[in-house]
DNA sequence: CGTGAAATCGACCGTAG
DNA sequence: CTACGGTCGATTTCACG
């Protein structure tokens, strides 16, 4: 993993689609060299995958919701992670420092539907306290890429 | 935007490496019909961009952090956000509803270097309140992105 | 939206530094 | 061990029905 690993993946974030003659020229290695390398970078797992970049409210789910959650105190642990890794709507969890137990992240297509996932969640007898916050805008919104149905 | 297109922004989420041929059989279509589509769901906007999705760990930066921050009264907010857009550390940014203004998400190789962030807020006078949060483990750790440098 | 042809691209090889 | 150039098969792309 050198400098030119890095500014290869640099270039493969901003576009994955450029040719490997084109990113060849652009860290002055031959297609070939550059092709090596993306195999080796994806081999190691330092890729994870190539993918795209949606935009949410063309996907119709505009809203960007955080989630912070403590489980009840009888709630199975690891169900709930798996629970959150199966679930379509969350982006993300993660186990947090801090006053709560974990933060997820998730995207609905309204405000409205949050009453729903938090039924579903406390339906599940996971959800002990929880505190949702709205972002009503995103100067850094970051990349959106759907889970599998 | 039908379910055949969302069918294929499935697909494309999953691996955008697969070929037109391969999605086309998925779906039911030509190869050029899928071609046309993409083409249409990326000069609409929808697809945003096809990148690639990488391990954190490879990158050099395994600890993911949640900062609430509180700007200072006369602090230039946007400015602010403009910061927050440039800073190479800095994954998402949102202006969220409750007690805290912004919520940001970032990156970095470990605990320590997160001092040296909330003081580059501070020198900058953006900073007026803060609290950090860090993520012990990650049951849906969500795709990583690095921003261009 | 499908078919076909043409141009381009990517994968794999042997070879060299 | 990594980079290079060439070849072949696959893929993308475009005009047309």
């Amino acid at each position: 993993m050198d400098d030119i690993d890095l500014k290869i993946i640099g270039l493969l974030a901003l576009d994955a689609k450029r040719s490997l003659a084109d990113i060849g020229g652009s860290v002055g290695l031959s297609p070939s060299s550059v092709n090596e390398r993306i195999r080796r970078l994806t081999a190691s797992g330092a890729i994870r995958q190539f993918t795209v970049d949606l935009d949410p409210a063309a996907m119709g789910v505009q809203t960007l919701v955080f989630v912070w959650i403590a489980l009840r105190e009888d709630a199975d642990e690891a169900a709930f992670r798996d629970y959150a890794a199966r679930h379509p709507l969350i982006l993300e969890c993660h186990h947090v420092t801090g006053a709560w137990a974990y933060l997820v992240k998730l995207r609905v297509g309204a405000p409205p539907e949050i009453e729903g996932f938090l039924a579903e969640l406390k339906a599940h007898r996971y959800l002990g306290r929880s505190e949702t916050v709205i972002a009503l805008s995103s100067p850094v919104p970051g990349p959106f890429v759907p889970k599998e149905s």
